[in-house]
DNA sequence: GTCTATAGGTGGATAGAC
DNA sequence: GTCTATCCACCTATAGAC
């Protein structure tokens, strides 16, 4: 359903990099077409505008999250272990000192249509409603311990998570990550 | 000492916004020279570069952030309330939706000159070493409690008020930001 | 679908008059 | 210190051939 040409995957792929490394405004056409192999006016007919480019991003963005969701609920049922898993998951850019892409459009906000910004704040929900969900589950399984609500340990966990990305990325030192990651990992778990 | 003349710090102050609102890729000196009330020539002669512009913006921010630390510090001995204070700090920006201008250099750090990088990372240990100081003297006041290290516990808390400017800046809802700030003084609280 | 060619705009930056 | 004028590189985007 809605399949997507190799093309413009391939497309998607560059942008995405691009924009974890350098945000929305940091890179251009040329760029892209530099490293696809390929001239800009043909990334034109796969996205017309740059715009266009922004919210298929965070449209697969979404889907991919939606995908790695279902994973983790599929291969553990222990809810410390899927918070484990989610950690991983804002790990992995970090490796090559990028941001995930929530991360640094959410700084880009200014210049994003508003349509983007609105699918922004869609990946965001989905991502704290996700962990709301897991802490709620595993305060109840007696698995995790945590004061107050759901939402708001979902909402100080994510921002930590997102604030580790741009500490790490900044002093390029991977270390800094897991030490708030296990931080965080380490005061949710039951003694 | 230094002293600057005033349209510098006015072209500072603008650009300081900008930053903060755009990011640095997100503005230009047109940008600058409409809201100012001066032309983009007259702008390079104060800042030739958009490079040193950067720097100049980054070593201001550091000099304001030992004015409020120090401010904090007189103002009270209660190491929790210091917290507070510090914390108060990160919310001013999200008033107005902006960040502080250290997350917004972060993400954009691709396009920053090597020394801008390194002035940001020294702003980031400052603010650091700050925190680490005082959960360290709380912890031994038996103002505060947490496990771990000092060190581990600041970088926690400074990447969770980084993520808390991010997510409440994208949902224009500084509650979400509040949400957060208390959760995490409420946990360093000694019961 | 991809290309060449190009339009129209904006970016940072400089020269030189005042 | 600020101005006008200008340069050139780069940006997004389009037209039309293949």
């Amino acid at each position: 359903m809605n399949k997507k040409t190799n093309m413009a995957e391939t497309i998607l792929d560059t942008a995405q990099t691009l924009v974890q490394e350098c945000g929305f405004n940091g890179f251009s056409y040329a760029h892209i077409a530099g490293k696809v192999g390929i001239r800009t006016a043909s990334i034109h007919y796969h996205f017309p505008s740059k715009e266009d480019l922004g919210e298929a991003l965070i449209a697969r963005y979404t889907e991919n999250f939606h995908a790695a969701a279902a994973w983790i609920e599929t291969g553990t049922t222990d809810d410390l272990e899927r918070l484990r898993k989610f950690v991983e998951l804002y790990r992995e850019p970090v490796r090559d000192y990028r941001t995930c892409l929530g991360v640094m459009l959410s700084t880009d906000l200014a210049v994003l249509s508003a349509k983007a910004q609105d699918k922004l704040n869609h990946l965001f929900d989905l991502n704290l409603l996700w962990l709301e969900r897991v802490l709620e589950h595993g305060r109840q399984a007696g698995t995790l311990r945590f004061d107050g609500n759901a939402g708001a340990q979902a909402h100080k966990l994510l921002a930590a998570l997102q604030g580790a990305q741009l500490l790490a990325r900044s002093f390029r030192d991977i270390k800094r990550f897991d030490t708030i990651a296990e931080g965080l990992i380490s005061a949710l778990a039951k003694a």
